[in-house]
RNA sequence: GUGGCUGUAGCUCAGGUGGUUAGAGCGCCGGGUUGUGGUCCCGGAGGUCGGGGGUUCGAGUCCCCUCAGUCACCCCA
């Protein structure tokens, strides 16, 4: 008897050539942080849970209802990360990183986990790349930050891109608004959904995000965040946008983007898809997080950061045609017939041992079998070590592509190969 | 968490109103070629028809439940 276990709700294999391409895109992510500044740091997956609780905000739904929470065996409350930026702040503040010169930067990666209904593009355990500026308030640092990203995902050849910013400002100018901005939807729009309802009693920013047409058209006609902003938070707006310009980045300012964790403040960002529809076409977001250094015990320092979900530009890429093509995992293949098998696998370790992507056909098949397995493996060479020649000390080289053969002699093999595949 | 659609071989899919041993293409394995792949020809293996229950003489087909995928709501990456 056996129970066939298939994988978990929400999670998923990365095989074969898919899994070429995210260790390619990983690798561009990272070369290009590193390149603007932004090391790789690693992070635990999971944290206590009061981190995330604290952090990204008990009235979101990630806290409300999609975190993995578990407790260990001495009965700490441990939880899954669901996203990145909190875990990279308490990093900050444990190791007094301040302390290094500021801002300090660092990029990371990895899967998040939460416990969301599964769609394209949104799955439990999915994947981010992000990075982190800590410690220097300066609207030329969110164009920075900006800007990388725009530059990762540019660079991969997405074309469909549309960057939308937005300020929320401070807290206390929030705690205003929402307060003129609840009153007012709750005025035109008598019979309010039980959503929006829900939403302005827990996070009365998000009814802007409502689809409810009559609260759109009184979010319209209502007042605007940044009507009421303060001098400082404009001029800062302001010179983000400028920066923008500079760096001749295009967006749209979006009064609707509100990201939905608590702990963002003044800039928000969204890199959106024009090849996705509508309802997962953010390919990453991030902003400003002016309060979380300090509520995680640090000093009272700003931040700014974003994140990337991996399965969402590889679906982009995906969509614009831009994934890489992706030829064997060997470049050279080692058959043999006859008695050979053990002098096939030493010239195997040979060339491995020389860097060459190699492999070696195992169990007695016969040699047009052999050739079937070469020719699926995507490998440009086959080494055949046959009986015949050996006994002449010579092994047939075929070029996998165009059907030439030549003979090498064992001691020259390797650099004969080297000089086929090398080019 | 809620709703729509889907679930047959490794993959993509056929299988009117329920009726014998469930099919195709591709892929895989073997042979044609006693040491030569990607073309061609021949043969073969491979299926709990997602799972469970029910109706029926009889269920891949009808009903219920369940699981999974997908899309949408919600929310976000």
């Amino acid at each position: 008897m056996s129970i066939r276990i298939s994988a978990p709700k929400g999670v998923y294999d990365v095989i074969g050539a898919d899994t070429v391409r995210w260790d390619d895109l990983e690798t561009r992510f990272f070369e290009t942080a590193a390149t603007w500044g932004y090391p790789r740091v690693r992070i635990p997956v999971f944290e206590h849970t009061e981190l995330f609780v604290r952090s990204v905000g008990e009235a979101t739904d990630i806290v409300r209802k999609e975190m993995y929470t578990f407790s260990d065996r001495g009965d700490r409350s441990l939880t899954l990360r669901p996203e990145g930026t909190a875990g990279m702040v308490r990093c900050f503040v444990e190791h007094s990183l301040d302390q290094a010169g500021l801002p300090w930067k660092a990029a990371y990666g990895g899967p998040m986990f939460r416990a969301e209904n599964v769609q394209r593009g949104r799955y439990r355990q999915f994947h981010q790349f992000g990075v982190e500026a800590i410690g220097v308030d300066d609207p030329a640092l969110d164009v920075e930050v900006i800007a990388l990203g725009w530059a990762f995902l540019r660079h991969l050849g997405l074309v469909e891109l549309t960057l939308l910013v937005n300020t929320i400002g401070r807290p206390e100018e929030r705690a205003r608004y929402v307060e003129v901005l609840a009153d007012h939807v709750r005025k035109a729009v008598p019979g309010l959904d039980p959503d929006d309802e829900e939403r302005l009693e827990l996070n009365p920013l998000r009814v802007l995000d409502s689809r409810d047409p009559r609260v759109v058209e009184a979010l319209a006609t209502g007042p605007r965040l940044r009507d009421v902003l303060g001098d400082e938070s404009r001029s800062h707006f302001g010179a983000v946008l400028d920066g923008l310009d500079a760096a001749g980045i295009p967006y749209e300012v979006d009064d609707t983007l509100v990201r939905g964790l608590d702990y963002y403040t003044s800039t928000t960002f969204e890199y959106a898809s024009g090849t996705l529809d509508s309802a997962q076409n953010a390919l990453g977001g991030g902003g400003h997080y002016d309060g979380l250094v300090e509520m995680c015990g640090g000093p009272p320092l700003p931040g700014i950061g974003f994140a990337l979900g991996v399965e969402r530009i590889l679906i982009a890429c995906e969509s614009e045609g831009i994934l890489a093509e992706v030829r064997g995992t060997v470049d050279v293949i080692v058959l043999h017939v006859g008695e050979t098998a053990v002098p096939a696998r030493r010239i195997a370790a040979e060339l491995r041992e020389a860097g060459v992507r190699t492999d070696v056909v195992f169990g007695n098949r016969s040699l047009k079998a052999q050739f079937k397995q070469a020719d699926r493996s995507g490998a440009r060479v086959a080494v055949v070590v046959g009986e015949r020649d050996m006994e002449r000390g010579v092994v047939t080289l075929r070029d996998l592509d165009t059907g030439e053969q030549s003979e090498a002699t064992l001691d020259s093999v390797r650099q004969e190969i080297e000089e086929v595949i090398g080019s």
